[in-house]
DNA sequence: AGTATTCTTTTCATTGAATGAAAAGAATAC
DNA sequence: GTATTCTTTTCATTCAATGAAAAGAATACT
């Protein structure tokens, strides 16, 4: 009789429809209802009143098959997100210009708890592909983007930082609290990152950051294959885009997110 | 004893959570709990323990200042999105093609309900800024991708349109069903739609659907201003946008959004 | 400083909404 | 034609959600 308790962990109906919405991922973008159970790890029956109400809300949609896939409520509820409408938006026309000006693969990023996280990313069909999606996490040590935003930030964040696990992802990669403390230093003074097969084999980057009132808000990155090493000649123009966005965001704080956005 | 009865709505949990949810919009990003609880029309105490859990999700976010914010979970999710993941992720690199070719502003628009939507814009520094914002919803016969989408989509569909009124937006706008239905079957035979000053003045369009196994999947338009009417040489170029992304897209069709994505 | 106002957090007795096993109904595979 | 897997509906039980109320903070007003 004991032992059949742990099979429900007492959770609220928001965690459970959470649960739902969260079986969903890259690879599973489409579910049937009994998948979808699987995954959330909850009864069949319970499930289907839950996404049934989720349905309703528009948060989840259901395709000619009948299989669940996420809303497009939900996406434009991202939309809203600061990351979304405060950041991306305002740094879109730099990447465009910056994209325009060197042909390479152009990546935006802000820290996300102990990881990067792309917020953008613009290949063309010309431009080299890399693996990196948007909405894909990744290591503050190990690349370009995430060594600019590291380097920037304040030294009890580098420090908690340095005292985790530095997973070597290839040989490159840096993983001596003591070498990656250096180059952090380097990269403050010099005001830009770069980074050579840390992360992903065959790939080269430069990425500065973008400080707001001293603070880092996020970091462009320009990408390309490593048999090319001309990335350098694209510093000026990388640190005109950041200071750029820098700047712009200055400008509109407080205008996107109204401070005291009146009554009601 | 009769009348109080009407206070209570009879909402469920997630519908409740929901509530709490939509209560954030483009000019209130961020709320303090009891604006959220007066936007949701629901119980301070009831908000702070649903605002509660949706944070434990990471749906929302609060601020220094304590302040509730749309989550980056929100965002992530919406990444998956079938509009997002399956669509704009495709069709960026043809955008950013079309964006440098022409210069002007570019946008992907699909078929949502009874409107169109914005799904991605591109506008550099130097291009005419355009009120139009992702995400936003816009008339069908009001503009070029707008009717780019309708002129391509089923005969009942187009009827179901023509019935419902067709608001004036601008005196240009084509508010009488029989000129409407004309114009859409020119576009039809001649492959592409064009807009001026239909839905705001000043702006002029041209735009191409994306026809995939003969259903319209999207449309891409540029915009600039009304002056300069030179928009038609883009046309080749629109076209070879559109029907390469429509080729790509037949390609990728179930890759992304794998039928069976098998066991588990 | 002192009072008033508005906002956030915690508590708790009450109840009604969420639950999930089970069975019926579809659809698909074998 | 039978078996298997999936979806939908039902319903008695119970447990989790509820929101009024009060305490605790913070902010504005005089």
């Amino acid at each position: 009789m004991t032992e059949e308790l742990y099979k429900n962990q007492a959770k609220s109906v928001i965690a459970r429809a959470l649960a739902v919405l969260g079986a969903f991922d890259v690879e599973h973008p489409l579910l049937t209802l009994s998948q979808l159970a699987r995954r959330a790890g909850l009864p069949v029956a319970t499930v289907y009143r839950l996404a049934g109400e989720l349905e309703d809300g528009r948060f989840l949609d259901r395709d000619g098959a009948g299989r669940y896939g996420l809303g497009v409520r939900l996406w434009e509820m991202g939309l809203l997100t600061p990351v979304h409408g405060g950041l991306r938006e305002t740094a879109m026309p730099f990447l465009l210009n910056l994209h325009y000006e060197c042909g390479e693969t152009v990546q935006l990023a802000v820290c996300e708890g102990t990881d990067a996280i792309y917020i953008e990313k613009l290949t063309s069909e010309v431009s080299v592909p890399v693996k990196s999606r948007v909405g894909a996490h990744i290591p503050l040590h190990a690349t370009g983007v995430g060594k600019a935003l590291l380097a920037f930030s304040s030294d009890a964040f580098i420090d908690a930082i340095l005292t985790m696990p530095l997973k070597a992802y290839t040989p490159s990669t840096l993983t001596e609290r003591r070498a990656l403390s250096r180059q952090l230093n380097q990269i403050a003074q010099r005001g830009y990152a770069q980074s050579d097969a840390e992360y992903q084999l065959g790939a080269t980057s430069i990425a500065a950051p973008v400080v707001v009132r001293g603070t880092v808000k996020a970091a462009i990155g320009i990408v390309n294959y490593s048999a090319r090493d001309d990335l350098a000649q694209y510093v000026p123009a990388l640190l005109r885009a950041t200071n750029g966005l820098a700047l712009r965001l200055e400008e509109v704080e407080g205008t996107a997110y109204p401070s005291l956005s009146g009554l009601e």
